[in-house]
RNA sequence: GCCGGGGUAGCCUAGCUGGCUAGGGCGCCGGCCUGCUAAGCCGGUGGGGGAAACCCCGCGCGGGUUCAAAUCCCGCCCCCGGCGCCA
């Protein structure tokens, strides 16, 4: 939620950014409006409460000193005052729901660094990185996307497999199992994939536990008050699981769990910033994706995901997006995937988010970069619903800033490496830096070379 | 799940046989005093409305009773202790 003072005192700025988004700008008025009426009826119920207080005053007096029959008297007109007050109080409720809940329709204020636009065609890649491999059917639709980026790349004559193929040819995934038990977007992890699956996580943990973030394993429900905090109302139809009967809904990342975590609490500044590292399964509808990646693990029910949250200093919260960012840039460079970094357009920015990076692995068998990393500064949007705050040296209490960003995704990781380190038999190399958390393993083969078990045996963990 | 105890301001606590300024302590901020520090003293330290004076709201959350609720009643949440169940 933004804050009500914004809108009172600088709803130009409100209206850029709803126009900048794509989004109603008359809602600013509207919000002005209802607050103008929620103003003036809740002046007048504090002028009659305070009438009702000296007469209240007056009854403790008399009843002290046993004149019952004035008693009686203020009695009566308390009652008299009580149902005008009642009925104001009544309006007074209404607009300043109306005025919330068009309040709480209003996304984040966008940073001035957000690039004008409503369309993924307009995000903005603003750094590539890597070598990469591109298939020479695809290196037309390739170049268009380096949006005349320079970039270090090799041409390749074989076409890589689709990872939902490579899934099947060696053993490592079943979908159509999972399909007949859970449903679609589903999927059974098996052999190598299994064990990369926990290889990617903890690889993203380790690398930011060196960094000083605290590891957190958070719940994975959280009640509907606590959701309502770290989300927008949209999420709930789209996009979360709910438990029946039970006031609990499955987290759809750890950013959740760990932005709820210090729901109504005051932090001290000196502690700021605080900052966690998460691993969660993630559970998704994907409700309105139909037809979108309806093979395989790219887009799915369930995944597990490490999770870079911030709790920050209003004052810092623009370098440390720029951090999780790059810290996010580290993991991939350091498992060789090739990505560039995007900067969202105003309209693609979801409704907690100020400014939001994508990081999109280059995908050789798909022809394009997709979407593994998202990193959002939320600012005090969050902070707000959420009533985290800080104390500042003045005595003041104000909104913390909070961030989060996607450590690794590891169902999209692990295809982001299917495709990457594909060779041309087929097989698939595994990155350097994950094998030791693989028992060696250094590749992944057909059924009938399989050997896990001797891996884990062997001395060269 | 059952029984008992509890939830008061940033933190700790008093008030809980309904009424009169929610009192005290700690911490923090400001001031006085002081060569500096400490101590001491004074003031401030939740949210909202108002140009201001000032006023209203706020005792875990939500209802109710009453002229009047931190206080009485009902429901819910959480914490502590005991019992039960359990990987």
């Amino acid at each position: 939620m933004i804050d009500i003072n914004l809108v009172r005192n600088n709803p130009k700025l409100v209206k850029w950014s709803q126009k900048k988004r794509g989004e109603d700008e008359g809602i600013v008025d509207k919000v002005l409006e209802y607050d103008r009426l929620w103003r003036e009826t809740i002046r007048k119920i504090n002028d009659l409460r305070r009438e009702r207080n000296k007469k209240s005053a007056e009854a403790a007096r008399l009843k002290k000193e046993g004149r019952l029959e004035d008693l009686e008297k203020i009695k009566r007109e308390m009652q008299e005052l009580n149902a005008r007050i009642k009925d104001l109080e009544a309006k007074e409720r209404e607009y300043k729901e109306a005025r919330d809940s068009l309040l709480r329709a209003i996304p984040n204020i966008v940073h001035e660094s957000v690039p004008d636009g409503l369309s993924e065609e307009e995000n903005v890649p603003i750094r590539f990185w890597g070598h990469f491999k591109v298939w020479r059917g695809h290196l037309e639709a390739f170049k268009e996307q380096l949006q005349g980026h320079a970039v270090d790349y090799e041409v390749i004559e074989w076409k890589p497999k689709s990872h939902v193929d490579v899934l099947e040819d060696l053993d490592i995934g079943d979908t159509r199992r999972a399909a007949k038990v859970a449903g679609s977007r589903f999927y059974y992890l098996k052999n190598e994939l299994a064990l990369l699956d926990l290889a990617i996580a903890m690889f993203a943990l380790e690398e930011l536990v060196k960094k000083g973030y605290t590891p957190v394993i958070p719940p994975y429900m959280l009640r509907r008050e606590a959701m309502e905090g770290v989300t927008d109302l949209s999420a709930f139809e789209e996009m979360l699981y709910k438990i029946e009967d039970e006031d609990l809904y499955l987290i759809a990342t750890a950013e959740h769990s760990i932005g709820a975590m210090f729901m109504n609490e005051i932090l001290e500044e000196k502690d700021l910033p605080l900052k966690f590292v998460g691993f969660s399964p993630c559970f998704r509808k994907e409700a309105g994706a139909h037809g979108k990646d309806t093979k395989g693990i790219f887009r799915v029910h369930q995944f597990h995901k490490v999770e870079q949250f911030i709790f920050s200093h209003p004052d810092e919260s623009w370098d440390l997006h720029e951090e999780i960012t790059r810290n996010a840039e580290e993991l991939l460079q350091k498992l060789g995937i090739p990505y560039r970094v995007v900067n969202i357009c105003a309209g693609e920015l979801g409704a907690v988010a100020s400014k939001k990076y994508d990081i999109e692995a280059w995908m050789p068998a798909q022809g394009k970069f997709r979407e593994l990393i998202s990193a959002s500064n939320c600012t005090d949007y969050q902070a707000r619903r959420l009533g985290i705050r800080y104390k500042s040296r003045e005595g003041e209490f104000k909104y913390v800033h909070t961030l989060n960003s996607t450590a690794l995704a590891t169902t999209r990781t692990a295809v982001a490496i299917i495709e990457n380190y594909q060779r041309e038999d087929g097989t698939v190399e595994i990155p350097k830096v994950l094998r030791k958390y693989l028992g060696g393993i250094k590749e992944i083969v057909p059924p009938k070379r399989k050997d896990l078990r001797s891996s884990f045996l062997s001395s060269e963990r």
